[in-house]
DNA sequence: TTAAGTGTTTACTATACACTTAACACCAAT
DNA sequence: ATTGGTGTTAAGTGTATAGTAAACACTTAA
């Protein structure tokens, strides 16, 4: 499986190729934390920051916060409590997927927008 | 929000009634846990314990394990893990779902079945 | 040549997590 | 009166999390 870190560095440094506000330096000063920590973070000599320094990290460079995360193994907070909130249904409702194929998946999305546009 | 601690208590309690193989001191045994841990938990004195441990109380106790851990504010490694790899159509998914009713999202779950028989 | 920038290395830290150990107070039976 | 059971209390422990601070080595630009 691709690292966090790995990850982090190859999009970063594509960004830094036409923009040099994003050297590490930078960065880690507009996630808020120290340029060190990014450096290992990077490299894979630490893991992975907390949730709220990847949403940053996310946003600085222009990345899907749930697949950030997902590499840092991590579930974003709003999902983490819309599952805890109702486990059973969602329990068996996401091991009866995890299975499928992607536009297996998507069909059930599809059904679910349709659900819903049915409640109004 | 009915809390850990609470829940486990009442239904350990419900359980020895009727057999004294459920107090506490037995059931922390069977789990792997000092009873004073068991004790303060029950009590809400200390945060739930680890999931290995709250899958162990849930089989002890005949519960839900997904519902357990949910009060825990825990998820599944194994629904993690399939979330993880698949982090941007469940998290579009779980976002869909959140905020319908739980008619609706069994609804869903009829779908995905039906989606998964047309898989074979 | 010195100043400003790059990323890296090492060492350290504060807080939370997930418990254990030992002792306590109480009750029931022997 | 002591043994075996109940639950509780207080204090301590090892490990992980989530970082920081300071110094190092190196490369440009003035």
């Amino acid at each position: 499986m691709k690292s966090f870190g790995t990850y982090v560095r190859k999009q970063r440094e594509r960004l830094r190729a036409g923009d040099p506000e994003y050297s590490l330096r930078k960065v880690a000063a507009r996630i808020g934390v120290a340029p060190s920590f990014l450096s290992n973070v990077e490299r894979g000599q630490e893991s992975p920051p907390s949730e709220p320094k990847i949403h940053a990290l996310a946003s600085v460079l222009g990345e899907d916060p749930d697949v950030l995360l997902a590499l840092a193994g991590k579930i974003s907070t709003d999902l983490q409590q819309a599952i805890c909130h109702r486990p059973q249904v969602f329990a068996r409702l996401i091991r009866e997927l995890k299975d499928l194929p992607d536009h297996a998946v998507e069909q059930v999305e599809q059904a679910a927008r349709q659900v819903r546009e049915g409640q109004w």
